[in-house]
DNA sequence: TAATTATTGTGAGTAAGTTCACAATTGAAT
DNA sequence: ATTCAATTGTGAACTTACTCACAATAATTA
């Protein structure tokens, strides 16, 4: 591993891929595994993969491949799966009741503590074992609890707004699912459904691989 | 415009954005813009707004800018905003649900139709105006109906298998919120919220810009 | 009309990211 | 022990994407 090289961002991505990849692997009882097996299977190429792991380390054996427990483990520490992320949920419509109810992130330590909403119909609403709590009780919320990341699912109004408020407090990051760029030092992860549906049909429309 | 060149991939991501931008635009009154202007509502350089827009033609007056209006009008074109899709989602659990919920989508004319979930005790239940259809109830609904895209939102065991089944299908593309790698030659886009958290985890862990 | 200011469109220069290609190593087979 | 086949790790080459910098153009002002 040649260090201090920065680390390509679709990189980071990957290593989520190969985590999830090496899992099954593990679940499959395979010992040893191929950059090219990992690769064919996230369809890739197998150079990809070496490549992006010698950012982190030489966790391969020449002529033998990767152990898939040693690398899972490996996986593990790099990309932070062991800690439990403290996060809440802001906004209580369709979006964020997803989020609560989604299982694949309680699995990956994406721990959700609190719900909130500014529209007092939905306060007291039941999403699994949490229940819609009162915007205006966040502060309260925040003197009780450690709380690493939030995400915000409110209409695009009133996302600006939301995040000068979380400015206050010491969280660590924003998943934002509003259509908009928010202006803010806390470092903010964007999601937007519907740009994937628009590249999609953009590729089919267009022929464009 | 110089013409034949290929477009780069995250450029057809920012014409969404772009689009979006010129919306609000327009609603606020705003006729003409500069790509400075649009660039720093996005958080981009002004010469990746005008440069990607080159690729699909001269729309800018020099030292004006852009008729939001005319422009808006491009951009529906080039995105194709103006064709309605069909859509069907499959799975009706959580993912499933939020979509078939969600009013972007219809606002972005994606049409949702049809649901339909392989476990017979959701189905018949009502989401919004739609209610759940038995999966095997697939190729009738096919036979009766025009499809353009799949939301593929089936536990991950499940997704290969559903996609060999769409492949008898006329459809012209799939969103894929499974967490694998689908083996197919329809277009596929694919979805991951927790890759989205991981790597926001990641990037306030390794203090990578 | 000439100067001044604003802004586009794009070729050329950088930067970022991917793939190639091969020496180095490992284990198995002869 | 030697050969053979498999596979890693990585510098170098290549490809893709982004940014700069400036000529060209448009509107405004003097």
């Amino acid at each position: 591993m040649k260090d201090k090289r920065k680390i390509p961002k679709p990189v980071i991505k990957r290593m989520g891929l190969y985590y999830r990849c090496l899992n099954k692997l593990y679940e499959e009882g395979i010992e040893y595994v191929a950059s090219k097996d990992i690769a064919a299977r996230l369809g890739i190429k197998s150079s990809q993969v070496r490549k992006d792991l010698s950012y982190f380390g030489e966790f391969g054996k020449r002529g033998v491949g990767y152990n898939v427990d040693q690398l899972m483990k490996k996986l593990e520490d790099i990309i932070g799966v062991n800690k439990i992320w403290n996060v809440i949920v802001i906004g209580a419509g369709n979006i964020g009741t997803a989020i609560v109810n989604y299982p694949g992130l309680k699995k990956e330590k994406f721990n959700i503590i609190g719900v909130f909403d500014a529209d007092r119909s939905k306060v007291g609403k039941k999403l699994g074992k949490l229940s819609v709590t009162h915007f205006s009780e966040l502060e309260k919320f925040f003197n009780k609890n450690i709380v690493d990341l939030v995400v915000l699912a409110v209409p695009e109004n009133a996302a600006q707004m939301v995040v000068e408020e979380l400015e206050k407090y010491n969280i660590k990051g924003i998943i934002n699912f509003a259509p908009i760029k928010l202006r803010t030092k806390i470092p903010v992860e964007d999601v937007d459904i519907t740009l994937s549906f628009k590249s999609l049909v953009f590729r089919i429309e267009r022929e464009i691989k």
